[in-house]
DNA sequence: AAAGCAATCGTCAATTTTGAGGATACGAAT
DNA sequence: ATTCGTATCCTCAAAATTGACGATTGCTTT
């Protein structure tokens, strides 16, 4: 585990860093754990935006975009075209470690991309670092970390940072059960729902839809996660 | 919460603490939360000794004892004889924040009891901070760290660090199903297997009872916990 | 056009869980 | 000696969960 250094830290970011190492403990495998943390990350690494995707490798793709002071329409331009001409993610994360921008392509490389130009010049993203988390060899999600033209490009000390959190992130990020266990979007509604200790009842009242039609979807969904009963698949997705 | 200083923790004290809240977090409700931690605590404390206690309001006790570097007999004496002359104890406890113990008894006073002279002084505790946890108005469990008589006394830092770790470690703690909850030796054991995922079938045929047998405890704890049915019970216990 | 997938609804039967009673035996406490 | 709590077992019934099928609709991909 990497070393972080006293004067890494004020004694505000020593507390919200406290606070982050909790949050990744007791909110292990919670659903929007990525957006009750990003801000904390963001702030504790003095940056001026954030975002965190998940990587579907079924479709090869990011999806799920949480982000903290960007603009609702980036992520919106970027799921659904600049991440099929994004040139830097994929080498990004291939390192599967924190790794800056520039170190995977100069920044005077990268302004002559459309990418660049169109996209990130246009959001304000501008110094960037990256980590990639993996657990089982399958990505669970991942930080993109910005700051705008005017500020200093990130250093060694975001670096530690994200390095100490890393295995806390990998740890506590939860199961993508779209991709883990191939369950449709209704499938993991339900999954979700009961795994709260709802009935089936209050889960198709919920959902709207009928009891026999949550009924199917929940066998399908314990065959493909393989449980028992309801009780092991609530304790595996809540953890 | 209390902000720690810079020059309170070295850099591995930096890491061991890292640890402990994730240790607090991860391991939230979990039966030997205790016994995994305790260690970590006392190191960075920079403490000779350490204890940890349950206190049972219904028979005015402490019990379920967890020790670091104190000697087993200690701990057997002090449960069966020395806490009901324990004149330091109750009034650390009405306190519910860190403490040292000399706060509620200068050394010279204590100096003069049984209970230092054949207790504390047998076992080498000399300088003491306690500090006990309560979540909704129950007892949940207490550290009781000791230095030896030829170490410096506790000082701010360590009220300091046990301030900051005190919330974490009011959530963190398990409930205690029998103080909290009323529930029977052979009950707890019920509950405990149940929220594990396992059917009222394998329970019984593990604890070597019958299926009646079983379905009357598993009853009558849910109707004492106050669950509608396993699953929730699995989440409360499980966390 | 055909195949595949997701979401919806259905039946039928077996199993498990939950609820509401009551009963006996044993040991500890009053 | 009696009360109290714990553990054990019982019945009967209702409700919820699980398993194994099939079937329709609409949408996407090939």
């Amino acid at each position: 585990m990497t070393t972080l250094l006293e004067k890494d830290f004020s004694p505000s970011e020593f507390t919200l860093f406290s606070e982050i190492l909790w949050k990744l403990g007791s909110g292990k495998g919670q659903y929007n754990l990525r957006e009750n943390i990003i801000a904390d990350i963001a702030i504790l690494l003095r940056a001026d935006f954030a975002a965190s995707y998940i990587w579907d490798s079924t479709r090869n793709l990011s999806k799920e975009g949480v982000i903290w002071k960007i603009d609702p329409k980036a992520m919106e331009d970027y799921e659904h075209i600049w991440q099929f001409a994004d040139p830097i993610t994929t080498q990004l994360r291939k390192l599967q470690k924190p790794t800056f921008v520039n170190e995977v392509m100069p920044l005077t490389d990268l302004k002559k991309t459309t990418y660049y130009n169109e996209f990130l010049r246009a959001y304000g993203l501008y110094h960037g670092i990256n980590v990639y988390f993996v657990r089982n060899g399958m990505d669970i999600g991942d930080l993109r970390i910005w700051r705008a033209q005017d500020a200093d490009m990130f250093g060694e000390r975001e670096k530690r940072i994200l390095n100490l959190l890393e295995p806390y992130f990998t740890q506590a990020l939860p199961l993508d059960l779209s991709t883990q266990y191939g369950l449709t979007p209704r499938e993991q509604e339900v999954v979700y729902l009961v795994s709260k200790g709802l009935s089936d009842k209050e889960v198709a009242s919920l959902l709207g839809i009928g009891f026999t039609t949550l009924r199917t979807h929940l066998n399908n969904s314990m065959r493909k996660i393989g449980c028992n009963n309801r009780t092991e698949m609530a304790l595996l997705i809540q953890h």
